[in-house]
DNA sequence: ATGCCTAGCTCCGCTAGA
C-alpha cells in the first residue's frame, strides 16, 4: 500500500496536479491539507472517476482536510470529538480527519489527515493555541487509541522537529515552526506511541523538505522546511518499506508551496 | 529573512500562510 500527504494550498488550484499525481504514483491513499473549499464544494467527481472514495470537511476559504482512499472507509472522525473542551478548538474540525478501513493483512487501521494551525509569529495568540492543539490532539489519541493501534498520523503539522530539518537552522532559530516550544510539543505528541516514519529511515539525512517560500526562489535553492510528516505506531514499523519527498509537483507549473511526501507499506 | 509569492474574500487592498 502506498499512502502520502500533501498540503495542496487550494484543491480547487491544484485539482488537476492532484489528480496527475494520484495516476502516475498509484497513491492507495492521499491526505490533503489547505483544500480551502466547504465541505459541499469539495471537487471530488475528478477523484471519484479515478477510483477513489472522497472523504473531506472544510470551511469557508481556509483549512480544510481530505483523504481519497481507494479502499472505502468502515468509520470515521472529524475534529476533536468526543473530547469535554472540543469546542474549545472550533476550527479542529476542518483539521483533523481519520479513516478506519481494512484490507487482508491488518483488520484494522486507522489513516488521519492533519493540519496543525501555523501560529502565526511567535508569543502571539494563535501560538498558543497551536500549542495548545498539538497537547490536545495527543489527548484525542489517547481517548481512543493505544500505542499498539495500526495507526498512520500524517499530514502538515507545521513543525520542523530538529536543526537538520531546516535548510538553515540559525537564520531560523526561534521563528515559527521552529521553536523549542513547537518543537517540545510535537515530542510530546511522539510520546503517545508514535514515528516519524522518514527518521526510522533516514535518521541522520540533511536537506529532506517537504515545504519551500514561494519568495525568494527558495525551491530552486532547496532553502526549505520538513513541515509534513507520517508518524506510525509500532505494529507498522517493519511494514515501512520505504519513505521519500516526491519533489517532482513542486515543479509544476502553478504549484503548492508543500509537495507530497509517500510511504509505501508491505500491506 | 520579512513580504520579494500565492490564494481567498471582498470588492481592486487586505489577511494568512510558514
Amino acid at each position: 500500500m502506498l499512502i502520502g500527504t500533501w498540503n495542496v494550498n487550494s484543491i480547487n488550484m491544484r485539482k488537476d496536479h492532484v489528480s496527475k499525481f494520484l495516476q502516475e504514483f498509484s497513491v492507495d491513499v492521499l491526505a490533503l491539507q489547505e483544500t480551502k473549499v466547504k465541505t459541499e464544494n469539495f471537487p471530488g467527481l475528478l477523484f471519484k472517476k479515478l477510483g477513489y472514495e472522497i472523504y473531506h470537511h472544510g470551511g469557508k476559504g481556509r483549512n480544510g482536510i481530505a483523504l481519497l482512499s481507494k479502499i472505502k472507509a468502515e468509520d470515521t472522525k472529524i475534529g476533536f470529538e468526543g473530547l469535554k473542551d472540543a469546542d474549545f478548538f472550533p476550527d479542529a474540525k476542518e483539521r483533523i480527519l481519520g479513516i478506519k478501513i481494512s484490507n487482508e493483512v491488518l483488520k484494522e487501521l486507522w489513516i488521519f489527515s492533519v493540519y496543525i494551525p501555523n501560529g502565526g509569529s511567535v508569543n502571539s495568540d494563535y501560538y498558543f493555541y497551536k500549542l495548545q492543539f498539538l497537547w490536545k490532539f495527543r489527548d484525542f489519541l489517547e481517548l481512543y487509541f493505544s500505542k499498539d493501534t495500526p495507526l498512520i498520523i500524517m499530514g502538515d503539522f507545521n513543525v520542523a522537529p530538529e536543526d537538520m530539518d531546516v535548510y538553515d537552522p540559525e537564520i531560523l532559530k526561534e521563528t515559527i515552526c521552529c521553536t523549542e516550544r513547537e518543537k517540545n510539543a510535537f515530542k510530546a505528541l511522539l510520546e503517545f506511541g508514535l514515528f516519524d516514519a522518514l527518521r526510522l529511515k533516514y535518521p541522520d539525512k540533511q536537506g529532506i523538505f517537504t515545504w519551500w517560500d514561494y519568495q525568494f526562489f527558495a525551491f530552486q535553492k532547496n532553502q526549505g522546511m520538513r513541515l509534513d510528516h507520517i508518524l506510525i505506531t509500532h505494529p507498522l514499523i517493519d511494514k515501512l518499506e520505504d519513505i521519500w519527498v516526491e519533489k517532482t509537483p513542486r515543479g509544476w507549473k502553478k504549484p503548492s508551496d508543500h509537495t507530497p511526501l509517500l510511504a509505501k507499506f508491505n500491506f
